[in-house]
DNA sequence: ATAATATTTAGTTGATTAGCTAAATAACTA
DNA sequence: TAGTTATTTAGCTAATCAACTAAATATTAT
């Protein structure tokens, strides 16, 4: 099951567009991934649980809030996290992102929070 | 596209029991792979299809048999399979296609053709 | 040429999965 | 306490995918 679960865990381009912005940014919060991948909560509380069941990430609760980053040390994964980093920032299809992800973390998470609350009940 | 297409080739148990038996044998024919995999011919030649699309295996025509290896030189994947090639090896779920394995190559492939079919047109 | 054999392609079915919305839970704030 | 907010869970739908059988293709043998 390991290796399945490892796979099928990097087999969805959304939850490799995570792992690229965790590559570039520590930790990043619930809200900063959600405006990153344009999806519902619900979506993107989703890839990321099989991101952390698979072992990729860890999760830290502060308050109401959920951040992500990348496990420390992995004796598992380590190697193949390592492969996976060279690829995902070699891969020009992510660069997209790079920008994205310049002006999400460019203002505060308090910030981008409430712009999503602005925008989701249509004013 | 490419990431994504490496990790769904990988995310499928038989897929992996594939790669395992020619992390152990230079080349396997289809009907060896197909009686290791207990799929019908048609479900192995999908498999294998897509191993091949994503660069993990090549495929040699002889005659009406085709046989599979692993890729020889593959830049892009290589460093992916060195680590796949450990964990597969290390990873006790597969030890009993290892003996079956063992029986399979242990005749000619002829003669499991012959086996293959006396099966399957039920005598 | 005809029949037999090995593999692939086409078409169908059931299971899994990524997305959504709505409801539930957890945690803060007035 | 009641209300607000962030995330998760539940339930639904459409798409994807692995399996099968049957038909098509390619190759060998009679």
């Amino acid at each position: 099951m390991f290796l399945t679960k490892t796979f099928k865990a990097l087999s969805d381009r959304n939850r490799l567009r995570v792992l690229y912005a965790l590559f570039h940014r520590k930790e990043l919060c619930a809200c900063q991934l959600i405006e990153l991948l344009e999806v519902s909560g619900a979506t993107a509380s989703k890839h990321m649980s099989i991101l952390v069941d698979a072992g990729f990430l860890q999760s830290r609760k502060e308050g109401r809030w959920v951040h992500y980053r990348l496990v420390k040390e992995s004796p598992e994964l380590s190697k193949l996290l390592k492969w996976l980093e060279v690829e995902v920032k070699m891969d020009r299809s992510f660069d997209h992102d790079s920008e994205k992800l310049k002006l999400i973390t460019s203002c505060e998470p308090d910030e981008l929070r409430r712009k999503q609350r602005e925008l989701s009940c249509c004013s």
